[in-house]
DNA sequence: GCGACGCTTCGTCGGCCGCCGAACCGTCGC
DNA sequence: GCGACGGTTCGGCGGCCGACGAAGCGTCGC
């Protein structure tokens, strides 16, 4: 009854070109302008302004106005895992890249990329696993950032004490390696510090990122974590996995 | 670009009242016929007849012919999560029962359900946690199975050998309770094997169930986790979670 | 065989929705 | 002040999409 048309209006906000590609590219996590945003759709500002209201309605965005300016960005990080989340149920047909930029882009997005406001990728998993395996971070009983963990990351000029009342460490399953990695506050503290000390640095305007040999040293002198920056060249092929549990 | 449409094509499927309608539906993890979904949603076969055709041609539902009957059913777990996640992600306005007979049917939601084909609410939550606190589940990396809970699910006559390739032990998060509950291969076995020892019965055609007894007595006796039935009565609020973490 | 039944296909209608351009409003810089 | 600029509002257009009924097809039961 009415619980479906619930569930149908959140699907409606999302089932536009326009406002998916919003949406896509607000999951870098930063703030766009609504101008920057109708650019990216390639649609008039007058439509966008209008889908933006809508999303904004319907608490996928939140708007922040300074001036002249309309700043919106993702309301927060589930509404980020919700999207991400119907993106890869797409994905289904791990569809091969036509062209060799295409290939080239896929392989950069697949080796590290921001979810939100973390890190995700191949460098993320591994970002999360050497943690755990370091014994910086326990995972006996959900994530928790262990007294050396907390050293380590305060040493590497980390800040370590939640700024809001979100999950300190969560898991945040990623959809094209079906593994977890890093989300919650420190997972975003982790990425904003490797955005600012230089470890990472975004590829063009998208959501890929590159780790820098700063970032690859520094991740193992501080954190103790070796990223391999040619294991790039093997995150190629999207790993065969079937497209849910079928039933006969 | 052609990312988003993939997004956009997605949502759609869900971005209908009739054919949300049918997902919710679906949601028990039974296979309903063609009919039934079409009385279910109040529209004419007709109309469902070309719904269903698609959402089984956007992955979301399989079918299986049999005679004169269509049988549906959602294409797997992760459908199922896709599903609950953008109800959940409408849910920010926790609107209140309006009449007691409303009450009492969110009441017994909230307690006990199936989640596609495992339990969920406050009994599933209590059951991941008894089991975990008993040593049966180990959840230091990932789920996993002990020994001695596979000698308990045994003797319980839940069959511990995964008969197919899905995930045996995952998490799932409750998007009411926000706590984690037993899916996958594991998860699916305990609840069918609830239903058929008599341990939950349905509540009405809906995706509530109920504790009998019999399976208060069982699941205390066989796998040592206490389920309390007068726990229902204190499950009626909603907790009063932020709509996520908004930014200033 | 025959009707009853479950489902599908087709044609059609109505409404919603996304898009644009034009006009307008507030802010910024000189 | 003025123009430039970012954003919003409004009217209108076009297309898509979901709804239905009627006709048709295969299956089941007698």
């Amino acid at each position: 009854m009415e619980e479906a048309q619930a569930l149908a209006d959140q699907a409606a906000l999302l089932a536009d070109r326009t406002r998916a590609t919003f949406c896509l590219a607000l999951l870098d996590g930063r703030a766009w302008t609504a101008g920057e945003l109708a650019r990216e759709a390639k649609v008039a500002v007058s439509t966008a302004s209008e889908q933006l209201d809508r999303l904004v309605g319907g608490g996928l965005l939140t708007e922040h106005r300074q001036g002249r300016h309309r700043y919106l960005r993702l309301a927060g990080p589930e509404t980020a895992a919700v999207i991400e989340m119907i993106a890869a149920a797409g994905k289904r047909t791990d569809e091969r890249p036509r062209t060799m930029a295409a290939a080239h882009r896929q392989r950069n997005l697949r080796f590290a990329r921001t979810c939100y406001d973390h890190l995700a990728g191949v460098a993320g998993v591994a970002l999360a696993d050497g943690l755990i395996g370091n014994g910086l971070i326990d995972n006996h009983n959900g994530l928790v950032l262990t007294g050396p963990g907390r050293t380590a990351l305060s040493e590497a000029g980390i800040e370590t004490a939640p700024d809001t009342q979100r999950p300190v460490l969560r898991e945040c399953i990623d959809w094209t390696e079906r593994r977890p990695h890093l989300a919650g506050a420190i997972g975003a503290a982790i990425c904003r510090h490797a955005f600012g000390a230089g470890w990472i640095e975004r590829i063009g305007s998208g959501r890929a990122v590159r780790v820098t040999p700063a970032g690859v040293r520094d991740l193992e002198r501080y954190l103790g974590v070796v990223i391999d920056p040619a294991e790039r060249e093997r995150s190629a092929a999207a790993p065969a996995v079937p497209a849910g549990a079928r039933r006969p």
